[in-house]
This record gives C-alpha cells, sequence and structure tokens, in this order.
DNA sequence: GCCGTTTTCGGCCCGACTGTTTTCAGTCG
C-alpha cells in the first residue's frame, strides 16, 4: 500500500474518531501523521520493515502500529471497526456549512439521522429545535446549508470562483476607504477546487467599506456580519468573506486567511519556540508587536524565506524556507510553447491556422497539434488520410514562417489491453505522441496502472496525457497507483503531463511534487479545442507552482532546438 | 495520540462569530 493511501485511511480515521466524539487532540495526531506520511521522503515499507517508523515525529506507538498494519496487510481493523459503526451519511453531513462533528454526533445520537435527506427531513419536522445546542436559527441555517450542498456540492472549480472573486475585487477598489485589499485563502493558494471566496481589506473605515460590499451587484445576500468579518452569498451561490482591519494589521491578516490551516498550525508552533506569539493582528514578542511592513518581512521575522501562497500547504515549505531551500517556482514566461491542441481535423472549434497564429500572438515560438486518433470516434479522430492532409498544411505553413514552429503531434487513444491506435510506421510518421485514456473508464486501480504502464512502454509514447483522468466535481478518474505511473514514465523516458484545463488540472498539485522530488519530466499542456482556450495554460502554470514546479522540471520550458533535439531521438 | 535541555503527566495554535446560553460550545479558517 503506497503513502497517499496510507495517509488517507489515518485522514478517515481521524474524521471518523470526531464523529464519534473523540478527544480533539487524539484525531489530531490522526491528521498530523497523514500529513506526515505523505510527505516523508523515505521509502515506507523500508520504515517499517526496520521499525525505524517508530523514530518519526509525530509517530508514537499506535500510529506505528496502525501504519504497519496498512503497508502489511493493506487493511486497518480499527479503521474497518469505525467505518462499521458508522452511517456513510455522517461524513456527507460534514459538507453542510456550519455542521461539524460535534453536531453531527449529536443529531445522530439524539435524533437517529443517518444521512443529507434525513436531516432535511428531521429539520422540515421541526426536530432540531428542542436539541440541546440548537435552536430556530441554527435549523433555519441548516436548511439553507443543504440547499447550497444540493446545489453545488459545496465547491467550486478554481477558474469560476476566481472569476468572482477577480469582479469583486476590482469593485471594491473604487470604494475610497479600501486602503489595499487582497484575494486571500483557497483561492490564493491555487487549489483546484475550492468552497468559498476570502478577500482581506485594510482601511480605516470599515462601515463604509461593508456598505460597499452589501451592495455590490455580485452580492445576493449577507449572511454574517461582525466589526472585522462579513460574509454573503454571491448571485452564482458562492460564499465570499470580507475581512477589514486597519492598514497597520494588513500583512498579519493576509497571511493568516491565506492559510492553509495546517500551515497556520506548525508556523505558530516555530514561532511559539522562538517565544513569538503569532495571531492575526500580529506577531508578538511579550506584549511588543513586531512591526512588518509586507509577508516578505513577516516571514522574515521568523527567520524564513519568503514562501509563496500557493506552496502554503504545510507540505514541507516551512523547513525548506528555513534551509534557504524553496524552489525557483516555473512562471507563465518560462514556457515557450504548448504541445497539446486541437483544431478543426478533429474535435476543435477553430482551424489549425488560427490556432498557430493565436499561439504565435501570444509569444509562443512553437505548438505541437495533437488531434484525436482514429478510435475516439466521437471525436472525429483523424484517418490516414486526414493525417496526410495535415502534414501538408503544417509543412506549408512552416515553410511560410520562420519564427515559429508547428509540430504534427497525435493524441492517441489507449485501448483497454494498454495499445494505441495506428500501426506503428503511422505512429512513427509524427513528431510526438501523447497517450490518453477517453474510454473504459471502469478500469481502475491496478488495471488501470497496467493499462498505462503498458501504454508508456510503447516505444513511440512521448507523453501520458492527463494521467488519472479526473474531472473535477465530475469524476473520479481510473485511480492508477501513482508512484508505479512516475517510476514508468521515467524509466520509458514519458514525460507526463500537467493537464491545464480548469476541469481537469490532471496532474494534481500533490502528485507533481511526487513526480519532481522522483525525478519525473513534466509538461504543461492546455489541451485546448479553441483559440481562448490557449489561456487554460495559466491555470497549470498556478498548480505547477503548487505542486513545487521549476522550470527544469517542464518539457515546454526548452527553446524550440532543444525540443526539436528531443523529438527527433528514438526512445 | 504524541511529546519532553524545566516535564513520563499535562499540555497540545489562535481568535472571530453565531446561536445558544446566562457564561459558553461549536464551527471556521
Amino acid at each position: 500500500m503506497d503513502k497517499r493511501k496510507v495517509a488517507k485511511v489515518l485522514e478517515e480515521v481521524g474524521t471518523l474518531l470526531q464523529l464519534h466524539g473523540a478527544n480533539q487532540f487524539r484525531t489530531r495526531a490522526y491528521f498530523n501523521a497523514a500529513r506526515v506520511v505523505e510527505t516523508m521522503k523515505d521509502d515506507l515499507s523500508e520504515l517499517v520493515n526496520s521499525g525505524a517508523i517508530k523514530e518519526v515525529k509525530g509517530i508514537g506507538d499506535a500510529l506505528a502500529a496502525a501504519i504497519s498494519e496498512l503497508v502489511q496487510t493493506g487493511k486497518l481493523s480499527s479503521h474497518q471497526e469505525l467505518l462499521d459503526k458508522t452511517p456513510p451519511g455522517l461524513l456527507d453531513m460534514l459538507k453542510v456549512p456550519g455542521l461539524g462533528p460535534k453536531k453531527i454526533y449529536t443529531l445522530h445520537n439524539d435524533l437517529g439521522v443517518t444521512s443529507i435527506a434525513e436531516l432535511e427531513y428531521a429539520c422540515i419536522e421541526n426536530r432540531l429545535i428542542s436539541l440541546k445546542g440548537f435552536g430556530p436559527k441554527s435549523q433555519e441555517n441548516i436548511i439553507k446549508g443543504i440547499e447550497q450542498v444540493k446545489k453545488h456540492q459545496g465547491k467550486y472549480l478554481f477558474a469560476d470562483a476566481l472569476f468572482v472573486a477577480q469582479e469583486i475585487i476590482a469593485q471594491m477598489k473604487t470604494c475610497s476607504h479600501v486602503k489595499s485589499i487582497s484575494l486571500a485563502g483557497s483561492l490564493r493558494r491555487y487549489k483546484e477546487v475550492v468552497k468559498d471566496v476570502d478577500i482581506v481589506t485594510a482601511g480605516s473605515n470599515a462601515e463604509a467599506i461593508k456598505d460597499h460590499f452589501a451592495n455590490l451587484p455580485q452580492v445576493a445576500e449577507i449572511t454574517s456580519s461582525g466589526n472585522t468579518k462579513v460574509s454573503a452569498i454571491t448571485t452564482m451561490g458562492i460564499n465570499v468573506d470580507l475581512r477589514i482591519v486597519e492598514p497597520i494589521q494588513f500583512p498579519y491578516v493576509l497571511h493568516h486567511f491565506t492559510g492553509s490551516k495546517d500551515h497556520n498550525t506548525a508556523l505558530r508552533q516555530l514561532a511559539k519556540k522562538r517565544g513569538i506569539k503569532i495571531n492575526e493582528y500580529g506577531l508578538f514578542q511579550g506584549e511588543s508587536n513586531i512591526v512588518v511592513k509586507d509577508e516578505k518581512e513577516f516571514f522574515s521575522v521568523l527567520g524564513l524565506d519568503y514562501i509563496p501562497p500557493e506552496l502554503r500547504e504545510n507540505m514541507g515549505e516551512i523547513s525548506a524556507a528555513e534551509q534557504d531551500k524553496l524552489p525557483q517556482l516555473i512562471t507563465g514566461k518560462d514556457i515557450k510553447g504548448v504541445l497539446h491542441l486541437h483544431t478543426t481535423y478533429s474535435d476543435g472549434s477553430h482551424s489549425l491556422k488560427a490556432m498557430a497564429e493565436a499561439a504565435q500572438k501570444l509569444g509562443y515560438s512553437y505548438i505541437g497539434i495533437t488531434d484525436h486518433s482514429q478510435s475516439a470516434v466521437y471525436a472525429r479522430g483523424l484517418s490516414l488520410d486526414d493525417i496526410k492532409r495535415q502534414r501538408e498544411e503544417i509543412d506549408q505553413l512552416n515553410s511560410d514562417n520562420e519564427d515559429f514552429y508547428i509540430f504534427q503531434g497525435i493524441e492517441s487513444d489507449i485501448h483497454k489491453d494498454g495499445s494505441l491506435d495506428y500501426p506503428d510506421q503511422v505512429l512513427a510518421s509524427f513528431d510526438f505522441v501523447i497517450a490518453s485514456v477517453h474510454s473504459a473508464f471502469s478500469i481502475t486501480g491496478t488495471d488501470a496502472t497496467k493499462r498505462l504502464i503498458t501504454a508508456m512502454e510503447n516505444p513511440y509514447t512521448t507523453m501520458l496525457g492527463h494521467p488519472t483522468g479526473r474531472l473535477l466535481l465530475g469524476r473520479q478518474g481510473y485511480e492508477p497507483e501513482l508512484e508505479y505511473i512516475i517510476e514508468a514514465a521515467i524509466d520509458n523516458n514519458v514525460i507526463l503531463e500537467l493537464n491545464a484545463s480548469p476541469h481537469r488540472l490532471d496532474l494534481s498539485w500533490s502528485s507533481l511534487k511526487l513526480a519532481k522530488d522522483a525525478g519525473a519530466t513534466l509538461v504543461i499542456n492546455p489541451d485546448a479545442h479553441k483559440i481562448e482556450e490557449l489561456h487554460s495554460t495559466d491555470y497549470g502554470i498556478y498548480i505547477g507552482r503548487k505542486g513545487w514546479l521549476e522550470p527544469r522540471d517542464v518539457f515546454n520550458t526548452r527553446s524550440l532546438p532543444e525540443v526539436k533535439d528531443s523529438f527527433s531521438k528514438s526512445k
């Protein structure tokens, strides 16, 4: 059982323990251990076999036994016992805003509620108001929360939420009382899916700022309003929290509300050891606040390099910042070309020529056209004749334009048995080949891993497209065992794709970090089906940064001659 | 459940806000 799966089980044990009213420090130990396991560089099986697992900080006798059981048997009996006595609906109920483990525990124990549907019915029957700790107001809020979960699963794509947030920030800037304003929370950290929008403002007239916010066209309803915080639901349904503080407090508040919670917790622990207390209003040494002008100084006071928001997940960034070892993250300017585009030859909306011109306008020096292969009938996959026509058009365009180069690639379907579309001599005729799964999704886990590895072993495979097949908020994907996929990619000289479509962002940021650490090469591709989607590359950059990627990790930061050279070498 | 250059027991990051209470528990980030 690999690290990620072990971590997942430990985390679920933590959540289940919470639901059963366990001591919060005990549950925290499980969450913490999950993180420790997920971010450790050492081989987990070796640590278990040698017994060294007990030496790892955060893992004591009980957790060492649990991890050993998971690694050796693939199961954890205490986990199963907890699952057996927990209706699965209780975990769902955590998605309802305002409901946490304690309240769910009460609802389950006192009312016998086991699912969101039953909870909704209990609310309709007014049964919550008689419960200790509940009342008419909380019952009403729970009904609203359930509505929200049903409508949006309580989650939004990064791109959608960012759009709303940017609109709101632009309009808040027109308020003369706003001295500073910034995105915060999970959006600022580039999480691919977010629950809400957090914005931090500084100004001396909080009332005026609150009024301005309440009157924005995007704000449908104010749901809570205190001295320093206003919450609202926007017209598209997403929750927005606005914090308002004095200008001098801005850096501390911005850091605090950027999170993540785990990053903040770890940072406060470190600060405490150095005699400094951190809260959202300052860095305190005794009674006196250490004044900083921005986040850079904030980190510097703690003896740390500036940690970019997207790295603040307590995934090793704090110790890296202590040792001057933070990555030099990739930026949009590093990208020299993009290598996954569709045109009207298959299921794209714009012609090959139009896509090429648009890409050149964006400053790229090359692109790779990768229409679908013949077995992708639904996407009008290319026949042998189509391939020939396309080759001729590309050759013509290349000879007409010395400043820009078009590679002819193909996005070849990976069949159920791991083989690719087209005979070898056809595959050999392309400049490069992206191998992707578009069918038979029911193959998951070990079978999916085998299928992908077979595809990567094919000598013509240059890249593995959207490696897990996940659709954010849509489907899980085929959940291949990532450690093996990464290993096979390295062994077979295959580049792993970070598909930058805002609906995919596949590989995930945490997988990117694993791949990078293992020494794999990544490529950031927009998978554009029309000109406008060339901009999806930006989302890939965000997620790539979150995955600690540096320019040298990413294939399409290379120059045209380097890419030509790489494609011309057979594997 | 974990941890210890004061500690093997008694701590464990910190504060705002809400809704329920009549001083506080639960949730959230």
